[in-house]
RNA sequence: GGGGCUGUGGUCUAACUUGGUAUGAUGCGAGGUUCGGGACCUUGUGACUCCCGGUUCAAAUCCGGGCAGCCCCA
């Protein structure tokens, strides 16, 4: 009792403290698990299922893109980490080093992948020579780590992190644009569609852009507290690592170019996004289309109907078996047990069946996201559960959807954005230089979280002064606390 | 970057002020009884009290350092 007590409290404190609810959720449902190492998480086997959703669906639609997989060595020469020099400054603060091997000290020592630009770039180009090995697209599932010094997270900030890095190579700034603006909208598609969140597709300010980027685009989304995060990213990376590198080709016209090239990624961080965003005082909602279990059957039955009950139940599993149907047929277990359990994990859909129902023929459905229950003949089951399923995926996205709505304000001068900046994320006119930025941060802990591009990807237009310094603004761009 | 809190079986916890090898629950194993919202009974199992050092006849308890987790502020 000691046990569910604590944890009730822990939920129950959703709304009230985020900062318990949110680790006690993820130890509590078996998603992840503190390590020895700090910053370092254990993803279980619940919370790797959910990875491997994210990672089929996203993989297939990369492969739709003409992306292919490859892999990296994990280790980093110094030596080639080294070459462009604005993204050596952004990552080798938190890069960890390997510098002995054995009893011997290594000559150069090797660093530890933060990102795969540099070591990717070097057999670039070795590869590229002509117009005909271009676009060369692809990408790596893989880890990467990133020695943080705030305090870690799990899955929000932890030092060692799952991702996939693509790493994409054009003939000309066109088609890498029009590349890199396809693999946001397929992002903000992901997001939006299957983790049924609300994304904002914004352009990265000045002073957040990727370290060795031309400009940077990104997937917002907003956390419960009203804090924006960072989800998936696609960077526009013109020539600079191509001249870092030296990837260059021999054009249609037999002169040398250097390439033009993109990168995006997509992290596990989007799993802590998820969780915080749809859970509730009961644990995880999993959205339907990423849920390992989507329905979860509990028989209900006393010693004289068990059989009978375990009969049907079977027979449903069975026949509901391309939904993702699991039947909880551990005896140990109540069926109250069970109930709870389940909604502690987030399984969008229960079926439950009863020595009651067989005598009606129905079944209870209870969804996860509202409580509610219903009667479903068993007949009609087949048809209704898809139904039931896809009306969570859109509750659930039309909630995070009205909750960014209602969130976003908009701020005529600084002091109106003073007000507003917490907990919400304001538009205002800005002038896009990095100076105003680092005063915002400075005076109201808060940042850009972007500038709102529109579905051609035009960048917000300014309308007067920039409400920091009063000069020209050159954008709209939110400001807000972030993660 | 600055400040604070915490660390005891797998989990949650009592004892810490006032030093004497650890309380209770939960979990786990076995058996029985139960099963429509975390049932119950019997019995068993499980902790060199986060790590290192110091004080002491004696340390979970006092002191120092480390590590880890959490919170607040910049």
């Amino acid at each position: 009792m000691a046990d569910k007590e604590k944890l009730t409290q822990a939920l129950q404190a959703k709304k009230a403290n985020m900062d318990d609810w949110y680790p006690e959720v993820i130890l509590k449902s078996e998603l992840a698990d503190y390590s020895k190492v700090s910053g370092c998480i254990v993803l279980r086997p619940y919370g790797y299922a959910i990875w491997e959703k994210i990672v089929a669906v996203v993989d297939e639609k990369l492969k739709k893109m003409g992306v292919k997989n490859c892999y990296f060595p994990l280790l980093i020469p110094e030596s080639l980490l080294a070459k462009e020099q604005e993204h050596v400054k952004g990552f080798t603060p938190e890069v960890a080093w390997v510098t002995e091997t054995g009893n011997s000290k290594l000559d150069e020592k090797l660093a530890i992948r933060p990102t795969s630009e540099t070591i990717m770039y070097d057999s670039y180009s070795k590869w590229i020579q002509s117009w005909r090995d271009l676009p060369l697209k692809l990408n790596q599932w893989n880890n990467v780590v990133r020695w943080e010094f705030k305090h870690p997270k799990p899955f929000l900030r932890s030092r060692e992190f799952l991702w996939n890095e693509g790493h994409t190579v054009f003939a000309s700034e066109k088609e890498a644009i029009k590349d890199s603006q396809e693999v946001l909208d397929m992002y903000h598609n992901f997001v939006e569609e299957y983790m049924a969140l609300a994304g904002a597709k914004v352009k990265k300010s000045e002073n957040e852009k990727f370290a060795g980027a031309v400009y940077s685009m990104s997937v917002e989304c907003m956390m419960p507290d009203g804090k924006m995060i960072q989800g998936p990213d696609s960077h526009f990376d013109g020539q600079k690592f191509a001249k870092a590198y030296d990837i260059k080709f021999l054009n249609k016209d037999g002169k040398m170019e250097h390439a033009w090239q993109n990168t995006f990624a997509i992290s596990w961080r989007m799993i802590g996004v998820l969780v915080a965003s749809h859970g509730d005082d009961r644990g995880l909602v999993l959205p339907p289309k990423l849920a390992p279990i989507p329905v979860v059957i509990v028989p209900i039955y006393k010693d004289d109907t068990k059989k009978e009950v375990m009969k049907k139940a079977e027979e449903i599993s069975k026949e509901m078996k391309k939904f993702g149907v699991h039947l909880d047929d551990r005896e140990e277990y109540t069926p109250g047990w069970k109930f709870n359990e389940w909604e502690l994990k987030g399984v969008p859909l229960r079926i439950e069946i009863g020595p009651k129902d067989i005598e009606k023929k129905s079944v209870v459905l209870v969804r996860r996201d509202t409580g509610e229950k219903s009667f479903v003949k068993m007949s009609e089951l087949k048809d209704k559960v898809p139904e039931v399923l896809d009306a969570i995926q859109k509750n659930l996205f039309e909630k995070s959807k009205k909750f960014l709505e209602e969130r976003t304000k908009t701020a005529k001068t600084y002091a109106e954005m003073k007000k507003l900046v917490d907990g919400n994320r304001v538009l205002v006119d800005f002038c896009n230089e990095p100076a105003c930025e680092e005063k915002v941060k400075g005076e109201l802990s808060a940042k850009t979280t972007g500038i709102p591009l529109d579905d051609k990807f035009n960048a917000a237009k300014g309308t007067g002064k920039c409400i920091i310094c009063g000069k020209p603004a050159t954008c709209k761009a939110y400001f807000s606390k972030s993660y």
